[in-house]
DNA sequence: TTGTACGCGTTATCAG
DNA sequence: CTGATAACGCGTACAA
C-alpha cells in the first residue's frame, strides 16, 4: 500500500531515477541541461519522464535555489478600469520569463497593503510591484527595509525605490492647454487624492498651463475627488452650486470626468458646447462614451511590461541601482472638449 | 563572514531558536499553537521573533506539508470587462482563507491554456479555477486527469468537474421576453462563440421565448460574434445589409450590444425608438452608456467567491463530490430597450 | 560521465 | 513540557 503511488500523486525525481535506472543527480542534470550526459541515459530518462508524467516540484526547487519564480502585484482595485491593462502588461511579461504573478487588491487601505506585503514576504516572492494608495508612505518605507526587489508603479514616493511612472506634469499641462486653445478661460480642476504624486503633478501641469497663457488661477475652481465616478459627479455639483463661472473642466481621471459630465447633463449644461471636459487615462470606455472623451492616454500596458523588466533586472542582479522610468503620455482629442468639431 | 547573516537575509526558524535558546521544535510548536509550551519559553521565543523580524518561509512549509496555499485562476483576458469583478471576488475570498491567487490570461487560446495548466501544476497550486475559451474541451479533460481540485467558472463542460455557472437559459429567455413585451416581433440574436455552453443556453432561452409567444424563429436573424465590441458592430452591419426586417436585438453580451448600437446609430437607426436592444452581463459601462443598456445581470463577484469556497471545500476534503452551483441572473431594464420610457 | 550525500527551512515523530 | 532528528523534493559539491 505504500509503494506504487504512481497514478494519483505527483511523480518525484526519485521515481524518475528509479524508472530510468539512474541516479537522481543524473535526472536533475538532464532536466536542467547542466553538465553533459550520455545520449542513452538521456533517452531513458526522457522516456521515464514522459511515462510518469513527471513535472518538477517548483516548491522544492524554490526552497533549494532560494527563488520562488513569482512576483507580487499590489494594486488598489482590479475593478477600477485603470488597472486591467496594467495587470495584463505585468502578467504577459512575467509569464514570458516564467514568473507567476500573485494578485493583491488593497482598496488603498494601508492595513491591507501591509497585510499583503507580509503575506508576499512569507511567500518569498522574488519581487514586488507596488501601486499604493494615498496613505502608503509607511508601507513604502516598510518595503524599502525588506531585502526584496521592489518597483513602484504609477507612484513616485520619496525614497530610493525604483519606479515606473508617466510624466503627469506634462499630461496635466497638455490637457489644460488643449482646453485653453479651444477658447476656454475659466477652467476647473477635479482632483484626485491630494497625497498622490501623480495627482500633485497633474495639478502642477494644470497650474503651469494657466500661467503660461496668462489665465488667473482660482482656488474655488479646484475640487477634490477620489478617482471614483461618484466623486466626479459630486465635484461637478459642488462646482455648479458654488456659483462660479466656468467653461472647462479638467478631471484627473476619466471616471471622474464621466461622473462630472453626467451631472452637468442632468443639470442641463451641454458638453462640450457650454462646458468642455477632458479626462485622464484613456480607459476603454472613453472612446465609447457619449460624448466621447478627450483625455490623456497613459500607455498602461507598457508600464506593466516595463515594471516587470525592471524588477527582473533587479532580481537577476543585472541592475542593482535605483532607476526611474518616465513614460510620456499622449493627448487624445475627442468630442467632450469640442475637439472633433472644432 | 558566514555568521550573522541577520540583517539582509531572512531569519530562519533556526535563528529564532538560537536567539531564544530553545530547540527549533519548540519554536515551531509555539508559532503553530500545536502542543502547549511553558509561558517563559513562549515569551523568549516571541521576543526573538520580533527581534529578528522572523517570517516563516512559506516555501519550506509548503514542501513539508504538501500544500502551497495558492490557487491558479485561468481566464481569457482580464481586459475583458466581464472579468475584473470575477477576479476580485476570487481574490477577496482566497485572501480571507490565506490563499494566494496566481492570475493567468490565455486569450482563449488552447495552447496558452495548456501551458498555464502545466505551469500551475509545477507550482503545485492547491486548486485551479478555470474559465476556458471556445475550444477548451481537451484542456478540461487534461484538468480532470490531474490529481488537483478544479472548479469550472461560467462554463459547463461535459465532465465530472465541479462548476459555478449562471442560468443562461433563463437569462436568454428573460432578455428576449422583455423585448417581446415591449412590442417587438422581429428579434435578432447576436451570438457569442457557439462552442460555449453559456452561449448555447442563452440562444436556447431566446428560442424558447420566441416560441412561447408564438413568434417564428428565423435563422437569418442570428449572427455570430465573439464577445468583442468589434464583432457586435460587424454583426449589426450584416444584419442591416441582409435586408431583413428587425425591430429588436438581443446580444449575448454587453460589449457586442454596444458595438451593435454604435453601428445602428452610425447607420441612422435610432435605439430604442426603431430598434430595441438588450445586452448581457451588466458590466459597469452598461449604466453609463447612452442609451443606458438594458441587460441581464450576472452576479459576477459572487460567482468568484462561490468558486473559491467550493474549491477550498474540495481542498480540505469537506466535499469531494461533483457539485454544480447555478446562480440566477436578473433582468435590468434601462433605456436601450425603451424600458425607462415605456 | 555518473553516483553519493548533504542541506535548503519546515513539520512531526519519538524519546526523554 | 522539551529536544533531537527524520523526512518533504530538489540541486550540487565532491568522489569515483
Amino acid at each position: 500500500m505504500q509503494q506504487k503511488k504512481a497514478d494519483l500523486a505527483n511523480a518525484t525525481i526519485k521515481d524518475v531515477a528509479r524508472a530510468a535506472k539512474v541516479s537522481i543527480a543524473t535526472v536533475s542534470r538532464i532536466l536542467n541541461g547542466k553538465d553533459t550526459v550520455s545520449p542513452p541515459l538521456v533517452e531513458r530518462v526522457m522516456a521515464a519522464v514522459e511515462e510518469l508524467q513527471y513535472h518538477p516540484n517548483a516548491m522544492a526547487r524554490a526552497l533549494k535555489v532560494n527563488e520562488s519564480r513569482s512576483i507580487g502585484l499590489i494594486i488598489p482595485d482590479i475593478e477600477n478600469p485603470f488597472f486591467p491593462a496594467l495587470v495584463r502588461g505585468v502578467e504577459d511579461a512575467a509569464q514570458m520569463h516564467h514568473y507567476a504573478v500573485i494578485l493583491c487588491n488593497t482598496d488603498s487601505k494601508p492595513e491591507e497593503e501591509e497585510k499583503y506585503i507580509r503575506f508576499l514576504q512569507s511567500k518569498r516572492v522574488d519581487g514586488i510591484l507596488f501601486t499604493g494608495g494615498p496613505r502608503s508612505e509607511r508601507n513604502v518605507e516598510l518595503l524599502s527595509t525588506l531585502s526584496i526587489p521592489v518597483v513602484l508603479l504609477d507612484r513616485r514616493v520619496g525614497s530610493q525605490l525604483s519606479a515606473v511612472i508617466t510624466n503627469n506634469r506634462l499630461g496635466g499641462f497638455m490637457a489644460t492647454e488643449h482646453l485653453i486653445k479651444k477658447g476656454r478661460r475659466r477652467i476647473a480642476f477635479i482632483s484626485g487624492p491630494a497625497e498622490l504624486s501623480s495627482v500633485q503633478e497633474r495639478r502642477q501641469g494644470y497650474a503651469e498651463a494657466l500661467e503660461q497663457y496668462g489665465l488667473a488661477p482660482d482656488q474655488d475652481l479646484i475640487q477634490a475627488g477620489d478617482f471614483s465616478f461618484e466623486s466626479g459627479y459630486q465635484a461637478a455639483s459642488r462646482l455648479v452650486a458654488s456659483g462660479q463661472e466656468f467653461d472647462g473642466v479638467f478631471a484627473a481621471n476619466d471616471l471622474m470626468a464621466i461622473g462630472a459630465i453626467e451631472y452637468l447633463a442632468a443639470y442641463g449644461l451641454r458638453v462640450p458646447a457650454e462646458i468642455a471636459v477632458t479626462g485622464y487615462d484613456d480607459i476603454r470606455m472613453a472612446g465609447w462614451y457619449k460624448p466621447s472623451l478627450t483625455t490623456v492616454r497613459q500607455p498602461v500596458y507598457i508600464m506593466g511590461q516595463s515594471a516587470v523588466k525592471m524588477i527582473i533586472d533587479r532580481i537577476t542582479g543585472e541592475n542593482r541601482q535605483y532607476t526611474e522610468q518616465i513614460i510620456t503620455p499622449e493627448l487624445v482629442v475627442r468630442e467632450s472638449s469640442g475637439g472633433k468639431e472644432g
